[in-house]
DNA sequence: TTCAGGATGTACT
DNA sequence: GTACATCCTGAAC
């Protein structure tokens, strides 16, 4: 298995959330494993991009883990309830970001229904299979991700991500693979941000 | 199938 | 006090 390094993330922020797409998300909770394919993402770009926490080199407690090292995770709590998971993009210092929207779980998907909706895959209706892990705050139920992940390295053992994983049959994505461009969801507020075209989401 | 409204708590003004 | 990188429920169609 080949593991994502902090180099994947030491450049530029639309194009490593491009290159997201397809690779593989590993959550080890207490011993059991979760293995997800990432299905979309978003860009967040501290220097110039509204939407983001730390736009114009804002740095409050919350805001910290941003300004941290490439592949750092960055989670927080949203609405009171949920959580988002984030890896902080770019060198060390320049706070950007790249938000995980959606996933589909390739391993263990049972671990994950359990967490998500408290019955097995087989148990699941039609409507959570369909709204399974296709949003932030879902996809970190299913996983079981909460702030106590927040400012994590990679290769910490709890949170990685991996090119291919050929020891469960999940081969690495073409590198050519397709995918679909739009505007960011939920920054209504960000004013000429919000339409800047930095979503990005494949047909799983 | 779509839609309005509420849940919920932390960060920041 | 206000806003928030969201999600679920229940009602109407």
């Amino acid at each position: 298995m080949a593991r994502l390094d902090s180099k994947f993330f030491l450049r530029d922020t639309v194009t490593a959330a491009q290159d997201l797409l397809g690779r593989y998300l590993i959550r080890n909770d207490g011993g059991e494993h979760i293995v997800c394919r990432i299905t979309e993402t978003e860009a967040y770009v501290g220097a110039i991009d509204k939407a983001c926490h730390a736009y114009g080199g804002r740095r409050t407690p919350r805001t910290e883990t941003l300004y941290a090292a490439p592949g750092t995770s960055y989670v927080y709590l949203i609405y009171g309830m949920y959580s988002c998971l984030n890896f902080v993009t770019g060198p060390e210092g320049e706070a950007s970001a790249i938000l995980v929207r959606g996933c589909v779980p390739v391993y263990n998907a049972d671990a994950a229904a359990r967490r998500r909706f408290g019955v097995a895959v087989s148990e699941m209706t039609a409507y959570q299979r369909k709204n399974f892990m296709n949003g932030p705050g879902k996809l970190c139920k299913g996983l079981s991700i909460d702030r106590t992940l927040n400012g994590l390295p990679l290769g910490n053992g709890l949170l990685d991500l991996a090119w291919d994983l050929p020891e469960y049959g999940l081969p690495r994505r073409p590198d050519d693979m397709p995918f679909h461009t739009g505007k960011r969801v939920g920054i209504d507020y960000a004013e000429e941000a919000v339409d800047f075209p930095w979503r990005f989401w494949i047909d799983e």
